[in-house]
DNA sequence: AACTATTTATAAGA
DNA sequence: TTCTTATAAATAGTT
């Protein structure tokens, strides 16, 4: 894609690595924009530089997430893997803990949102009968069942969702 | 970048977004393959789909790790691991598996409340069939469809959350 | 940082 | 889905 083809393998010149890292990096994460706005798909990236340097793009938010995972310092620690200028750049465990409480606040508020809804269906389960007798046309009673299935069909995906991102955090524990 | 250039903003067309999706993911993970060959770096990625299916690369092992756990129901927790110290990775690691476990039972748990409801949605809709005379308003169902879309909205954020922190914990172990 | 000659990705269409 | 191809976009080497 330039003025000539290059092999495929690990460029050796230390300074062109760089500028071609920077160069498709910026390249790669326009290309993830892209995506995530021409199909409306969520995505995140991590890219480490040949430097160790952190870079990484998310939509909706992993930007702004991964900033704060990756950048906030922590006082506490022992540091002795820090290099002049890199800063603070890898999690520790406080830090991680509190990201984990965090995210443990939010499944308790997502596991009252569930129980809500549950509550809900069941309530209007027991209204209905409850209901003067109404109809549906054959045209609504198709489109309340689509409604349904794709509801259906979300939470699937929701719950393979979850089910995937746990399994990469609980992964994260042994090699 | 084909026979002509679109618009950057979300395919209209159902079909022509999953085709569109389709070619673009390839695109980028092979873009990324490249970065990563080319300069030596590490990354990971993780989309979800329009339908909401996940797809990930990873050098080196982002997606081996995450096919892996995908497939796996109920892996049994391993032993104890034996290594080497290798920088201070492995502390951090080790101290969060308590927190990792429980995080996964609450999941666990967020995921049955899903298909509960899932369920209970379903038989809503069987009933309806066998007696079509006690229905709900159209409105009803509207209002009912708003509050699982605000579940299911809290539920995505919660997904892209944890997606972002377990992708961020397993790149950041060999950086 | 910019500039282009080329290579590469991809939107439509089959 | 897979392939074909005209065209848009990315980028390797250069300035």
């Amino acid at each position: 894609m330039g003025r000539r083809k290059i092999k495929m393998e690990m460029v050796q010149d230390m300074n062109t690595r760089q500028v071609t890292f920077s160069k498709r990096r910026t390249g790669l994460f326009k290309k993830a924009s892209e995506l995530a706005t021409l199909c409306n798909a969520e995505l995140g990236i991590v890219v480490f530089s040949p430097g160790g340097k952190p870079f990484s793009y998310g939509k909706p938010n992993l930007d702004s997430v991964a900033e704060r995972f990756m950048n906030e310092s922590d006082d506490s620690d022992s540091g002795e893997e820090e290099e002049e200028e890199r800063g603070n750049n890898r999690p520790r465990v406080k830090k991680m803990s509190g990201r984990l409480d965090s995210l443990n606040q939010e499944i308790e508020a997502e596991k009252e949102l569930a129980e809500k809804a549950q509550r809900k269906l069941e309530s209007v389960g027991d209204e209905r009968f409850e209901k003067p007798i109404e109809e549906l046309t054959l045209d609504e009673l198709i489109e309340y069942m689509d409604k349904l299935e794709a509801v259906h069909a979300r939470i699937k995906v929701q719950a393979n969702h979850m089910q995937v991102s746990s399994s990469l955090m609980l992964l994260s524990r042994d090699n």
